[in-house]
DNA sequence: GTTCTAATGTGCGCTAGCTAACAGAGAAGT
DNA sequence: ACTTCTCTGTTAGCTAGCGCACATTAGAAC
């Protein structure tokens, strides 16, 4: 099975001008992302900046206690390592890949490196650390008002924006941990969108039936990320 | 009653090197800012950046039911506005004061000009910005695991570390519409630390006698961004 | 096919926080 | 002093989600 890469299946690189892209385009790297690859602990340091392509990461905070919450995912629209162009270096969260695939990586020196230019790669990566902002104080908000229901809807929705079919690889556990609720929370939640023919599941495997009706299932958060990913980055230039 | 103001009251201002701050000093304006002004609704157009001295903002989203969550909150130690830096020009979130006080503003274009030359206070910038997220992690993942109690004391903490004094003027109602809980939580979590004597408060205003109780009743979430910040901001030169 | 493991289904008691309604009590104005 | 208004205290159901325990079954491994 021969699958093509190309790094314009990530959304950034595609956005970038023909002389910036063949800037990076030497140090750029397709690596294989499993299922579970934790990219950076808390408080690791950041070697590597990543592009996805197919896969998806996601960003979590762990608890003392072990409990946990993704604040934030980054799939094709996005790159993983935004702290480094910061100066941070690093976060006190986890990155750690949800959906497996490949994606594209890039030696932080080499971004920062470019970045520093201060062109339309930065001005790429401020855009996209904005659209990355909203999407975490949405979960902020969402987490504190909304029901596991709804808030199941956003996230299949999310993760569906960023893969090419409308079946998703992913136990209930998985999702579980992902939002911070119980697994049996998300198994009743995922029951009733299937009754209501929105969903079709089988062990590990999601297949979204209705898009639409997920939609009014959800709460407001997801197009209010999602139109805010669209308005900050709607009028980059695509090669 | 004659204040002195002076900018260096904000870090981040107090951070610049004397030639950076030079050629911004003419363009700061002494701003009085009042309990409930809204400096920028969701949506709307920035033309300032804020850099509180003695006040408080609070960054909001409001739902279409009317519910609300603070997810971040910016007093002397930072700015608002990084949208605009970052290039989106606005946000969905609302900014409103949340303690009224005193703050410098600067002209959007004048602080986008100092940006783009890309020198320390755009490092400055960038900084700040990763620490914002910290913070906006933070309260998502806080959101969804701790009690209204332990909130409340991360809340009182990261706003007694903004203020002068251990007194805050605030009612139980703001309060809650931070936090986005009933009042009536709020009153309970508050009752019970006024009852083992960490806090007393009276009307509006809430004292906080005993620091250190208040962290040890606190969830984690309050020193994760308490140290983050530490960590982004403390090797910047200051003045 | 058989076995085994991980994923899902379900039930039960419990608690935090919610809705709602109202009582008391400072503060501020006249 | 008196009124008025806003803040705080308190109560009584109600519900979503939790923790825990255990049953069931799909699908992988052998």
């Amino acid at each position: 099975m021969l699958i093509k890469h190309n790094p314009n299946q990530n959304h950034l690189l595609a956005a970038l001008p023909e002389a910036v892209f063949g800037r990076l385009e030497m140090y750029l790297e397709l690596v294989p992302m499993l299922l579970g690859d934790v990219l950076c602990e808390s408080g690791g340091k950041l070697n590597y900046v990543y592009f996805p392509t197919t896969s998806i990461i996601s960003l979590h905070y762990i608890l003392e206690n072990g409990g946990s919450s993704e604040f934030a995912g980054v799939g094709n629209e996005g790159v993983f390592g935004i702290a480094l162009l910061m100066g941070g270096n690093t976060t006190p969260s986890r990155a750690i890949v949800q959906t497996g695939g490949h994606g594209y990586r890039l030696k932080a020196s080499v971004l920062l490196e470019e970045f520093q230019l201060g062109g339309l790669l930065q001005k790429l990566m401020l855009r996209y650390t904005q659209a990355l902002i909203t999407q975490m104080s949405q979960t902020a908000v969402c987490n504190r008002h909304h029901s596991v229901e709804q808030q199941l809807c956003r996230w299949l929705l999310l993760t569906l924006d960023r893969l090419p079919t409308n079946e998703l690889t992913m136990t209930q556990e998985l999702i579980a941990s992902m939002l911070g609720v119980r697994r049996e929370g998300v198994t009743e939640a995922a029951g009733k969108l299937q009754q209501i023919g929105y969903i079709s599941y089988r062990r590990g495997h999601i297949t979204v039936l209705n898009r639409v009706g997920l939609e009014q299932q959800s709460c407001e958060c997801y197009l209010v990320v999602k139109k805010e990913f669209a308005r900050l980055l709607s009028d980059v230039h695509q090669r």
